[in-house]
DNA sequence: AATTTATGTCAAT
DNA sequence: TTGACCTAAATTT
């Protein structure tokens, strides 16, 4: 369940485990197995992580990229060379009977594996396949190349409320239903805003507070928290499910700043939840 | 044991 | 706007 911040999470793995290895790859399901058999033996040369996109690019002949992006419900489970879980959503049964592709590296104590399951998109692509991909996204919080310029330009000519338009990868590459909830609330600005109502300062301080949070996230391995500490009950270090957001998925409960009971609604076909006391309209 | 849900996207209607 | 697609955990029967 993959917002953008897993990606570079992921992208982080990858260039922790794998970079600069030579590679082993195939697919137990046969669904790629087409594309594992072109990429068994090359060397991982780095990643790019773009929104919820991950680019492998390998060695050899083009097309030298691996595009994966995962859906809905797609995941990678890494493994060391006893076939321990390491990280990733949690598999019941180590069976891989629904693994599209398996990327390893290393042998004996130093063998590491990347399983790959459930993925909307996993496809070779060459140099102009990456362009094409990446020119249908908006700049990603997360990445040092960023141009908050690019989402601004699109936020202010836009009648679609905010809470939408962070939603768009065409807009903000990476944002999900956690963030464009969270984001407008961090800002105090009401989701159901027209894009043409926000001002640039609003839009700014939506910008940095979602580089901040995404960020925080990436640092804690994927683990999303976006209250400050004095709004959440003290428990040691853990941090409840239920404490870790202002108001994504807190609708009928106290907004924790404010008292005012948390409001959900239907935002295109999806949910957006917000304070109406923290976030005037 | 069966059904629903989940932080998503695209094509077809 | 709706349906298809992909998988595992949570929820209901």
């Amino acid at each position: 369940m993959p917002e953008g911040h897993m990606i570079h999470v992921d992208a982080r793995r990858f260039d922790e485990a794998m970079t600069g290895h030579v590679v082993h790859t195939d697919s137990p399901q046969g669904r790629f197995a087409e594309g594992a058999a072109a990429l068994d033996g090359r060397t991982l040369r780095g990643t790019e992580a773009w929104g919820k996109n991950l680019f492998l690019r390998f060695s050899g002949d083009s097309p030298q990229y691996l595009h994966v992006h995962l859906g809905l419900i797609g995941g990678w489970t890494w493994w060391d060379h006893d076939h321990q879980q390491l990280s990733g959503r949690p598999v019941v049964k180590a069976d891989s009977s629904n693994v599209r592709l398996r990327l390893r590296v290393g042998r004996g104590d130093a063998e590491r594996s990347a399983e790959l399951r459930g993925a909307i998109t996993c496809t070779l692509v060459d140099e102009e396949g990456l362009d094409t991909a990446v020119a249908k996204l908006g700049p990603d919080p997360l990445r040092d190349d960023a141009d908050p310029g690019v989402a601004w330009a699109k936020v202010r000519k836009s009648k679609k409320p905010i809470g939408g338009l962070l939603l768009d990868q065409g807009v903000t590459a990476g944002a999900g239903l956690i963030w464009r909830a969270e984001v407008p609330f961090l800002a105090g600005v009401d989701p159901h805003r027209p894009g043409v109502d926000v001002t640039e300062d609003e839009f700014t301080t939506m910008w940095s507070e979602m580089a901040r949070v995404m960020r925080d996230a990436v640092e804690r391995g994927g683990k999303e928290i976006t209250t400050d500490p004095e709004d959440r009950p003290e428990t040691d270090g853990h941090v409840s499910r239920d404490d870790a957001f202002y108001v994504f998925r807190r609708d009928g409960e106290p907004c924790l700043r404010c008292g005012t009971v948390v409001r959900v609604a239907e935002m295109g076909t999806r949910k957006v939840w917000w304070c109406p006391t923290c976030q005037p309209s």
